[in-house]
DNA sequence: GGAGTTCTTCGACGTACGTCGAAGGTGTGG
DNA sequence: CCACACCTTCGACGTACGTCGAAGAACTCC
């Protein structure tokens, strides 16, 4: 038999999270690896500091260029972040000319924080 | 010059987050990190299973005895995420005889939701 | 088309994480 | 004190992650 090497699973998380809160028991183990892999998303201080100067200009949107000076990151490591928010559907970015303005994707995170919420519901 | 590896920094994590909301603006390093930590904590599948698990019997608490079978792991890993939990303040045990039962603390899982959320406030 | 800017991808490096079996507490009851 | 149950810690294993420099793509303007 052969001996699969562990990875994780591939998910498309680009809707908005969509399952039971947190605090209304038992979560079945599909919807939790949903929940983790958006959390994991926003888990690097890097990510948070990136949604908190996303928020600060949701209108507009930024691009890479102005949030790797703001970072002290090179842009590389920037745009690594960036996926890791767009794959997790928190951030969408659109290209404008040779820039590419990321915008947060509100819903998605509101979406995440009622699944988390205690008190929510 | 001594080239230091670069680790993360140990942070307490046992009172609830205190912060500004994401949304509020540009979220300073220091803040970012504690938010990181905590969400770190609870961005794994088996965590946030573990979460619900505790929150459906928030009053009796759980031990981890029963813990391990209801998720099909051994009793060593779930301690191990036990642990991550605890030391993020989303969790506590207290002793009883044998047993250590596990509650969740949800004034922390309900302040880490507040930083996060882009509607609330 | 060619030079220049912006952004992403690739490859490599060190560190961190999830899992287990085995060993080490901690507490209960004969 | 000894046997037993529960829980945690330790050591090891493979995988995943954050970071960078360098190379590649996408686009603009001359």
């Amino acid at each position: 038999m052969a001996v699969v090497p562990k990875t994780l699973p591939v998910v498309d998380l680009s809707a908005p999270v969509c399952c039971a809160p947190l605090a209304s028991g038992a979560m079945d183990p599909g919807d939790a690896l949903e929940v983790a892999l958006r959390l994991k998303a926003l888990a690097d201080p890097v990510r948070v500091q990136l949604m908190s100067l996303l928020l600060a200009e949701a209108a507009a949107g930024v691009c890479t260029c102005d949030l790797a000076p703001a970072l002290g990151l090179t842009e590389a490591t920037v745009s690594h972040h960036l996926r890791q928010l767009r794959e997790a559907g928190l951030v969408e970015g659109t290209r404008k000319g040779t820039n590419v303005f990321y915008r947060p994707r509100i819903e998605a995170l509101g979406a995440l924080c009622r699944v988390i919420d205690p008190a929510c519901c």
